[in-house]
DNA sequence: TATTTACCGGACCGCAGCGGTCCTCTATTC
DNA sequence: GAATAGAGGACCGCTGCGGTCCGGTAAATA
């Protein structure tokens, strides 16, 4: 259905597995690929963003690595989608001014659907991904509906 | 944040367009294209394909054109999604088999995901699109932005 | 029956952007 | 000062998306 570059999809899996164990441990860029077996290369560069966008800390030199800057019920995986998608919404309407200005009756129908998925996500944070809770039972969803 | 390919926003438009005024009339690809100024071949292009998968009706010959196959409320934008976008989740995971077992701790965070997601957009019909209902009061600024 | 209009199906194509790699610089530890 | 690890940015192949075009068929009109 929606999309989301692999780079995004590949984020929230690091930030899950540094919210999995001690929050506060430092893990290392290696490390985190080997856990996620994903290429080095790939899970520095996004590691970078993540420093960057501050949702982690860095350490340099021999004992460095990477922690979470927040812990895990703080962060939405809204931000985290924010952060490395860019902040483009569904549509790129808005990006600047838009001509088509007779077609725009569409744009508040495409605000509305941006709010929606928006709430929806900002709502699950990353502590709610850690942990394997059987959701099952919790109506999560039930928080999530069109106001 | 979520990208959606622009066919989609268009396939959204066009609808709207069609839910908006008396949703039994027929509109040709050509009259549809110059409402959403946009070129024929692609507007064609996407009504073939709603079309095809069942939002609208078509008939051929001279007072041909298309019109919408149910009622506004009866359609939700996560069927337009997923007819134009294809039924590709938020990642790719889970598309037959996966070979990062180990990293696939996730997945069940990803699924959780795509779930709020979509049953948020479930809610939101076609007919929710159409009118410019309460939340529009804001003056053409603010229309986007949705950063 | 001929002509015109409009949808149907699919082939085709340029190009932006994404995923991925690599290299140099700086900071920290021991 | 040697080894380690992150920072930053240049670079690049390739997929897939947006967009175009064309030959075919069905309906309407006269």
């Amino acid at each position: 259905m929606l999309r989301m570059s692999r780079l995004t999809d590949y984020g929230i899996v690091l930030l899950t597995h540094l919210a999995a164990g001690d929050p506060q441990r430092q893990h290392n860029a290696r490390e985190l690929a080997e856990a996620a077996h994903l290429p080095l290369p790939v899970v520095s560069k996004i590691l970078k963003v993540l420093t960057r966008e501050g949702f982690l800390v860095s350490s340099r030199g021999v004992k460095g690595g990477y922690s979470l800057a927040r812990t895990p019920a703080e962060v939405s995986v809204v931000d985290v989608i924010d952060a490395l998608e860019g902040p483009i919404a569904l549509t790129a309407c808005g990006s600047g001014s838009c001509e088509r200005e007779a077609s725009c009756r569409v744009r508040a129908p495409w605000q509305r659907i941006n709010r929606v998925v928006r709430k929806s996500l900002e709502d699950v944070r990353l502590a709610d991904l850690v942990a394997p809770p059987p959701i099952l039972f919790l109506p999560q969803q039930e928080r999530v509906h069109v106001e």
